[in-house]
DNA sequence: AAATATTAAATGCTATCACATTTTAATAAA
DNA sequence: TTTATTAAAATGTGATAGCATTTAATATTT
């Protein structure tokens, strides 16, 4: 195992099988395991100190979940990132989080605004710090929170679908990168929202995926196919 | 166990755990599984002939997919419907469509428009011998080649996961309204596709999904609402 | 030296078993 | 009769072990 899986926080209760799922599963979605790297199950079980069942259970679901690819030879990997993937899950993304954000709209209410807020002012020292991992989780947060006011939600497996097939190659991003400027475009979403303005809402959070990921990523892809 | 398994097509060279979990996913998207039912996993492994740890595996997969729920008493089920998540589901499943749709369409050719007609004959058989399992199969068929005509295709996964949330109120439609009346609207898609017209395409989807299920969908749910 | 064949190590798969939790049934108490 | 308590059955969980498949290493042949 050439890398880290990250602890998480709160994986008390847990069975084994969820234990090591919510930690591969937050792993992969801030990119805490690199592309191409592969997962097999005597060692994660090696490093978890656990048995082969559940880690075997825990790389299913992920694979169901389109985090984790399952080779024809039967072993498990984090799927390499392709320009035609990218596009294609980025312009996926962008019509679930929209969508999730009208639906979402009409349930606003100041005590959940009050909540982004909090999570965005978070996010704010996340960023002052450079905290890579916490910005990605409170991103998530962010936008979690906001699509959770519909209570009959039920793109958001959908969407964190979408989150983890993107985290890997997003952390390549960012180290790439090296200083990832970072814009707040949750204060947009939040003006939107607090005005009820569904046209201003969805332009916003297009706004708020494309900044984070679009142009950096293209940049990554088309560096890396000219080497 | 309350209800049957179906044996599916093709699952030869299948490890225990792939079988178990295509069968058990045919079953769940043709609604041949009642809402409600509860999965256990040594029942499975007696009907199947096979161990528990391959049902499990299959199980938890199906979870990760939202086809099955996973109660707090660590009880697998096939969830019941609500007017509001089917609504959800409902408006989900147009926007990932019609997005599918528009991308895969740069890409259709007069290849792709052979076969989807080629399946469109064999689903317009299946409907005039009210063969409703082959019906819902191939008009899964039907939009999977679709929307497969793009290459880099990522969102199929994720409509499948829709599809399979589905399928057992769709099969509870079924039985309820009896003479299910079904419109065709392939026709109009092929057309469009033939056209690469976009606008038209969207609309022909939006006819396809809404004239199959949203009517009759929501009487059902008024009527149960009334019991 | 390169290619092929053979052997050894590693890995994945699944049945089994012991244990923990939950559900159901039976019994006792109110 | 209803409610509590207890016992029994059923179910989920996870470590283990033996086997099948795959990969790596070694030996053999060309």
């Amino acid at each position: 195992m050439s890398f880290e899986v990250p602890e998480f926080e709160g994986g008390e209760g847990l069975t084994s099988q969820e234990y090591v799922y919510m930690r591969l599963r937050n792993a992969i979605m801030v990119g805490a395991i690199p592309t191409g790297a592969s997962l097999t199950m005597r060692g994660l079980a090696d490093v978890m100190g656990l048995s082969a069942t559940p880690i075997r259970e825990a790389l299913r679901r992920l694979n169901s979940e389109q985090a984790v690819e399952a080779q024809d030879n039967r072993r498990m990997l984090i799927p390499e990132m392709s320009a035609g993937r990218f596009e294609d899950l980025v312009s996926t993304r962008l019509v679930l989080e929209c969508h999730a954000g009208l639906r979402a709209l009409p349930y606003i209410s100041d005590i959940v605004i009050g909540e982004l807020r909090v999570i965005d002012d978070e996010m704010d020292a996340a960023i002052s710090r450079r905290d890579y991992d916490r910005m990605i989780c409170l991103n998530h947060k962010f936008h979690r929170a906001l699509y959770g006011a519909n209570p009959d939600l039920t793109s958001l497996p959908l969407i964190e679908s979408i989150w983890l097939q993107l985290g890997p190659f997003q952390r390549e991003l960012i180290s790439d990168v090296g200083e990832f400027y970072v814009m707040d475009d949750h204060k947009a979403i939040l003006e939107a929202l607090m005005d009820r303005a569904s046209e201003a809402l969805t332009l916003a959070i297009e706004n708020d995926i494309q900044n984070g990921l679009v142009s950096a990523g293209r940049a990554l892809i088309e560096r890396r196919a000219q080497r």
